[in-house]
DNA sequence: GCACAAGTTCAGTTGACACTTACGCAAGCC
DNA sequence: GGCTTGCGTAAGTGTCAACTGAACTTGTGC
């Protein structure tokens, strides 16, 4: 999930994996889309893309498929929902933090 | 939304997010939160936070207290859901989708 | 006014990362 | 077997971001 998120905190992958998002592209027709970049370049964001699980990829022939991987964006999507409440956790730092509060108020 | 989502790249902002999330804190409590980290790198995370609008400041004498605010959040959230399917893409990959379903159920 | 407490800001270091160029490697085609 | 196409990998570079320690700012209580 750390993963995922950092990749997405580049804009230029974003970029790509809403390329890829509705249909499948192999590396060159990608790289196309950056003329202000080599495709050495768009080939290293597909592998971080790849390695957050954000897209997966297909060969056929020599050729490389690229297209994302939506139930990642889900769960990522899920994650981002939950992780800022998440139940007992939660609870327990909030409880703390009021305790430190009133020790530092006390104190 | 590009800063907002560079914010959350990073662990510890998550994590600060989430101190302040259904709590109001002062900067020190929330430093208080990371042994590893002195005061100072808290800080500049906060300020990065509330560049990004993630979080709200307000002072009250010497002190300054943060929490989220979720309706920064909510856009992103928002963002993220609509950055990849804009529009007549949206519209085409919903149709797609339809037919889809239509064909698994006939066939 | 002075000391202290809460926090930020400045200067400098280090590591990560996006990028380029050059090279390597596999799969067709003649 | 050679040639070309499609693409990843290696090595090196510049930039940015996270961090630390020291200095600074601002408010409070005496």
């Amino acid at each position: 999930m750390d993963a995922a998120l950092k990749a997405l905190a580049e804009p230029r992958r974003r970029e790509i994996l809403r390329l890829v998002w509705s249909a499948e592209l192999p590396a060159t027709a990608i790289a196309d889309h950056f003329s202000e970049v080599t495709r050495s370049a768009v080939s290293q964001h597909l592998g971080v893309l790849k390695a957050a699980g954000l897209v997966s990829e297909r060969r056929d022939g020599t050729r490389r498929l690229y297209r994302a991987d939506r139930s990642e964006m889900r769960q990522l999507r899920r994650f981002l929902d939950d992780y800022w409440t998440s139940g007992l956790e939660r609870l327990r730092d909030a409880a703390e933090a009021a305790q430190r509060e009133k020790d530092a108020a006390d104190g």
